[in-house]
DNA sequence: ATTATTGTATTAGGTGCTTAATACAATAGG
DNA sequence: CCTATTGTATTAAGCACCTAATACAATAAT
């Protein structure tokens, strides 16, 4: 069971929780996803729900659909690694831009990230 | 009139744009906000829709609502403050935590920000 | 060939967000 | 006192997301 933020749509805060496990090897590729029925048990969500997280992620390229076998992770590792430095870069911008407003200076809010990694890391 | 996102709640967005100009001394302490018809018309949404983010930044206590006056920025400069710090520390540590898959050391996480905060200047 | 497992599609109902159209309440300002 | 402006409340409608229950389609495994 996974804890879901209310602010995002949940199909969609799945697609990037398996696309960041694929992402970063937890889920190699070629690997084998467990089935649409599993994974709704697993993740406490309606099979619909992930279904539609899928077709997302399948969408991406990152996971290829097979009839009646199930669903694998794509083996092309470079489509996955593409995919890992759009999203790094995305998630970055759209921190610089949250704070854009309050005119940090790089160094600052360098420093400010470093603190707020090493607190986090201590936990 | 203002560009949304999707997925989250206009009314959230709203209220952290006002947020925003308020911590960021746009909207100084004290100053009259526009009316709620007149931001409704300057953002591009629902009279109603503007309510609900105005009832979420006088519970902040960012603002202030006079009866038939109109609403102001709160004098009180440290509950501001206050909320800037808050609000910069909930971001870099959302942003943080959803890169914490990734595993990046602080000095590249670092060098990734600065490189951003570079090329975002040139905008 | 049969069966179980897989993905897929459909229908219905509930909830929250947004808009629209009003109406009411309170009071500053003339 | 009157009036315009302010905040506030209500009702109805549409939409997206999510759940639930069910059914169908395809095929690997037996």
């Amino acid at each position: 069971m996974v804890q879901f933020t209310a602010t995002r749509p949940i199909f969609v805060q799945i697609s990037e929780l398996i696309g960041v496990r694929i992402m970063t090897g937890a889920y190699p590729p070629g690997s084998k996803l467990a089935s649409v029925r599993d994974l709704a048990t697993e993740l406490g969500v309606n099979p619909n729900t992930v279904q539609r997280a899928l077709v997302d992620l399948e969408a991406q390229g990152l996971i290829t659909t097979h009839r009646t076998i199930g669903r694998t992770v794509t083996e092309d590792e470079s489509a996955i690694a593409d995919g890992r430095q759009l999203l790094v870069k995305q998630r970055v911008q759209d921190f610089v831009e949250s704070l854009r407003p309050f005119n940090y200076r790089p160094d600052d809010l360098c420093d400010i990230l470093r603190t707020c990694m090493k607190e986090e890391e201590a936990t």
